[in-house]
DNA sequence: GGAGCGATGTCCT
DNA sequence: GGACATCGCTCCG
């Protein structure tokens, strides 16, 4: 914004309160495109926006973790809206969730791509990868964002990630919501058909073709 | 540039 | 014991 410079690159940026998740994670998908995943590592601030995403439902969805019911795993996304689900995959790789809908009713929004905005080099760094590498592949990919922000489930899971509180929170930085579009969800063998991810058209941090 | 596949930990049956 | 909401490396065209 105008006046001196803040570290971070952002000026007046709001962040997106527990309302905004209560509602069926088909609807939080589309509205989280061009939000701002933002973590506070050390004293540096890592900033992305969100390109792409897909919606989990509950006992409907067989593809969703909440489709078996609750379990140790999983009990995040049956708790209240907004908070951080992480869960590891394929022995090598964290996956960021945030959860929906109000306590009791589970579901929730995978993060799958995000166009890098501040502390890069960080990224690049925690991703454990050559800083001139393909700026495309530091944060396009589910396992691929949560390294490049550090996420961990011992750090992270149940995370609240609605108050600036929080390291790990999502914000409007006042960016025109951008056009989207819905396709099929990627890597899964149940339910495959279900249009429900959603990315910014025209985007090129997006994944897969 | 695309298909094939191994690595590897955790959870649930 | 098998499945798994992935990634990066091969090998082939």
């Amino acid at each position: 914004m105008s006046g001196g410079a803040k570290k971070s690159g952002f000026g007046h940026v709001v962040v997106l309160p527990r309302a905004f998740y209560d509602r069926d994670p088909r609807l939080v998908g589309p509205d989280l495109l061009g939000k701002v995943l933002i973590r506070r590592e050390g004293r540096r601030t890592l900033a992305a926006r969100i390109v792409e995403v897909e919606a989990y439902l509950g006992a409907d969805d067989p593809a969703a973790h909440a489709s078996i019911g609750k379990t140790a795993r999983n009990a995040v996304l049956f708790g209240p809206p907004g908070f951080a689900y992480v869960y590891f995959i394929y022995g090598n790789h964290y996956c960021l969730n945030v959860s929906c809908l109000p306590d009791g009713t589970p579901g929730g929004i995978l993060f799958r791509a995000l166009e890098p905005l501040a502390g890069i080099p960080e990224m690049y760094k925690l991703r454990g990868i050559e800083t001139d590498s393909d700026l495309r592949k530091l944060t396009s990919g589910p396992g691929r964002l949560a390294a490049a922000f550090g996420i961990t489930r011992d750090r992270d899971n149940g995370k609240d990630m609605t108050t600036l509180r929080s390291d790990l929170y999502i914000a409007d930085d006042g960016t025109l919501p951008p056009q989207a579009l819905i396709t099929k969800r990627i890597g899964i063998t149940k339910a495959a058909d279900m249009p429900l991810r959603y990315i910014v058209a025209g985007n090129r941090f997006v994944s897969g073709r």
